[in-house]
DNA sequence: CAGCAAAACAAATAATATTAGATTTGCCTT
DNA sequence: AAGGCAAATCTAATATTATTTGTTTTGCTG
């Protein structure tokens, strides 16, 4: 057939060809036959594109990664608007379950630089900490979606079935739980940060007003993806 | 030449094998070939033990995760000890950084419920927040642990390294950061428990001297694997 | 000793990533 | 306008690998 008067692929067009396959079929059915045939193109021609699958798939996550929907900042308030990030973070990962393995494997460390640069002109606290909000926060958002996801995609309960017989405390604590999958990791998230609120009195700590006056601080009005 | 005296393939054996060719060439390097040489037996004979290779790798987690260091509990102190778990929980997985894909996969959760019950029987916190507490320590132990994993298997720093002119804010969280990779974690768990010691005036509060008391409540001596 | 189940094997199959070598098209240079 | 080069696809071939089928040998059980 040699070349086509109009190109047929496009690292764009082929991961969310691959990505559309993911989600409807799952990460086994993904072939490269499958995304060549999703763009009336036979296999081998997307080795003009990629160096190999794995360059394939570490662009559909990428992919994935962009579509999750940008905050609104409406209130300022620095602990709120975070915690909706990870929110839609967590909710856009959650969009496409089957993928949960790949996110982990290709994780495109870098996307997340410029929202860092731009988070850390925000908080209040003192800078030492900064990098341990960015640490707990990603770590719970990404490791909550990624295995909620990762049961999702096979139908698990994300809190197994056990006997309340042989873990009668667990089953209690179960009972008594009043929130919900996506409440549990809010909570979590605001229990981290929390946790900067009140720091121990050998550290630097901030007095009521400072905390208050730097938690109210507006938002510059930035692109944050 | 048929069935041998000896058995040759068991599921722990088999697991075993499987575990070490992943440690040392990596996920992609393991078929049910090389795990059959290593045995010295024919990949088609493990049909005989497994389903299909899926239920091998779900054993091959299963050893993984039997292997975590059980933690020695020696002051009577809740928060400190269940860092500790959580931290040799995080240790034990990069024990295997090539294994970090399949961990996600097949996790299985019902090897935590025993240390769940029995820990929720320790906490000082209202029943209400324990699967609070339960979610919020593992998504940041399991979520660090996979991810560092990762990127250990990947030779990727943790932190990819980024142009500091183009990311000035974060270069400088970076320079202040006083802590390494597992300090960050450990420093996270502390914090998320943090969270809970200082509850909101709108729910149940703890005395001080109630809190103190609970958590330093000793621990009963008991298996926690 | 007969027979059955256990536990291995060999041979074949089908799917799939990848490589090598055409082939055609559009553009750029002369 | 012609020739040539690079772009973008193809066809054909290969190697690996999971899995299936049917066979063989061994040990136990009646």
């Amino acid at each position: 057939m040699g070349r086509p008067s109009k190109t047929m692929i496009t690292k764009y067009g082929a991961a969310q060809a691959a990505l559309n396959i993911i989600d409807a079929k799952g990460l086994k059915a993904l072939s490269l036959e499958a995304v060549a045939r999703e763009l009336n193109v036979k296999a081998p021609s997307l080795y003009y594109h990629f160096k190999d699958k794995n360059e394939l798939l570490a662009e559909v996550v990428i992919l994935l990664l962009r579509d999750i929907e940008p905050p609104k900042i409406e209130e300022h308030d620095w602990e709120k608007t975070l915690t909706r990030v990870c929110k839609l973070s967590r909710r856009g990962i959650l969009r496409h379950p089957n993928a949960a393995p790949l996110i982990l494997q290709y994780f495109p460390r870098r996307i997340l630089l410029g929202p860092y640069d731009f988070w850390t002109t925000m908080c209040p606290y003192p800078v030492e900490y900064h990098m341990l909000i960015i640490e707990g926060t990603e770590k719970l958002t990404y490791g909550s979606a990624l295995f909620a996801a990762s049961a999702k995609a096979q139908n698990i309960a994300p809190m197994s079935e056990f006997d309340p017989g042989q873990y009668p405390h667990l089953a209690e604590v179960v009972r008594n739980n009043p929130y919900d999958e996506e409440e549990l990791f809010e909570e979590s998230i605001k229990a981290f940060l929390r946790g900067f609120r009140h720091l121990e009195r050998t550290q630097k700590k901030l007095s009521d007003t400072e905390l208050r006056r730097a938690m109210k601080l507006g938002f510059a009005r930035r692109d944050m993806t």
